[in-house]
DNA sequence: AGAAATCTTTACGACATTTTTACGGCACAC
DNA sequence: GTGTGCCGTAAAAATGTCGTAAAGATTTCT
């Protein structure tokens, strides 16, 4: 997932709410909560959702009415929870707008699964815009994994880019050698820095306008190495 | 609707497709049939349905492989019709890119009401973007499962063309070598990465204009495989 | 069943990356 | 001064990865 999708949950029962909200953060969705229709419209309106779970049973309207309401101004998927198992009650919901709709009970796993078939359209339609990272003349796609300097790309070898994530997760944090030994070459080379001193020289090379002068990969002299933005 | 919506529905028991075609008929929809996983691919990608309707128990193929097939190159809504109602069952197919799951036996009413709002979503997304992909002098149609070069057709076999649709569904993007081999030859092969080696070959081999010194499969040593337009 | 196409496997030279080795500079303490 | 520890650069040696061609094995098609 590149940016996390956002989930509208219109429920009036507490612990229904608490279940789905667990079962979809598991997927790193954010959730947002409504306990009636007239506050999940707005909720709706305002927060602009990506994915809008509904519990027909509310006790202040007709959750259909709702829908077709929702449906003059908004495409969000529209994933229906109900206790009603008739079959006039989903055609109903179907028709009026609804894109899926599970029966009470339901299992998590496919609650978990529905949703990711619903959002999974936004992510097909719309453009991926992916987070990039820049200082000084430097460009860097962690999604892509790709780097570029003054418009032309730069190519990295898998253990230069490793230490290039790590140092980056963390700008102006120092980072110990043994910490990043660690975690780039494993725990049985946390003697060995003379390896940081030679990746971190190549980094340099190919990433500072003046590898002789760093401005953003700096030496914390027998501590470690820090990220300067 | 204005033009009557094309469904191609994969099944092989006569019956049923009797009984789903009489009830989408009624709706205005134009149904095309396919009794086996090999067929239904080919009608798919030749007659261009609005909704794909897919039993996953036929005897010629595993309907899931069908799917994720599929979705290298389409995105029509697809509704799964299977007689097992298991929680992973399901899952796994709305994973691998089905949308709606029903589960056997069925009613009518309902099974209308899901197409609907599953063709629903087809005059709802608005312009379809353009399946073609251009680079160099070779010319990609993805809907079409055809590749040209400099005019000419150019003939890539089943591997070739879904290693080709990987590369190019995220362009400019890495892709390790274990999602490739576990995308095309499963989670059992994401070792072998010498496949791999003698694919991208045969891809430069067809569509590089030196394929010595590619321009668009390059080669991210120890890491994977990135198309660049 | 036979032929053609495709997939898998093998082998090996070429290349890229990692690791090792060597050497010079800088700061600090004594 | 000079010795010590840490840092930075460069280049050689070792290791691993990649690309290609070609020979079986398998599948598909006729």
């Amino acid at each position: 997932m590149t940016t996390p999708a956002k989930v509208l949950i219109i429920e009036d029962e507490k612990q229904i709410r608490r279940f789905v909200r667990a079962a979809l953060e598991e997927d790193g969705c954010q959730i947002a909560e409504a306990e009636t229709m007239a506050q999940g419209l707005i909720e709706a309106g305002s927060r602009k959702p990506d994915l809008l779970i509904l519990d027909l049973g509310l006790p202040d309207g007709n959750g259909i009415d709702l829908i077709r309401d929702l449906r003059g101004w908004s495409d969000v998927p529209v994933l229906i929870l109900s206790a009603r198992s008739q079959e006039n009650d989903k055609i109903d919901a179907l028709d009026a707008g609804a894109d899926d709709y599970l029966t009470k009970p339901f299992s998590v796993g496919e609650l978990r699964a529905r949703v990711r078939a619903l959002l999974r359209r936004r992510s097909r339609s719309g453009e991926t815009a992916s987070p990039v990272i820049e200082f000084g003349t430097t460009v860097v796609d962690l999604s892509r994994r790709m780097v570029s300097r003054a418009g032309e790309p730069v190519h990295l070898t898998p253990i230069e880019y490793r230490l290039l994530s790590c140092l980056l997760a963390q700008p102006g944090k120092v980072l110990t050698q043994r910490n990043l030994l660690r975690e780039i070459w494993g725990p049985s080379y946390i003697e060995s820095s003379h390896y940081l001193r030679v990746y971190v020289g190549h980094l340099r090379q190919k990433l500072e306008d003046d590898p002789t002068q760093p401005k953003h990969f700096l030496t914390e002299t027998g501590v470690g190495y820090r990220f300067q933005p």
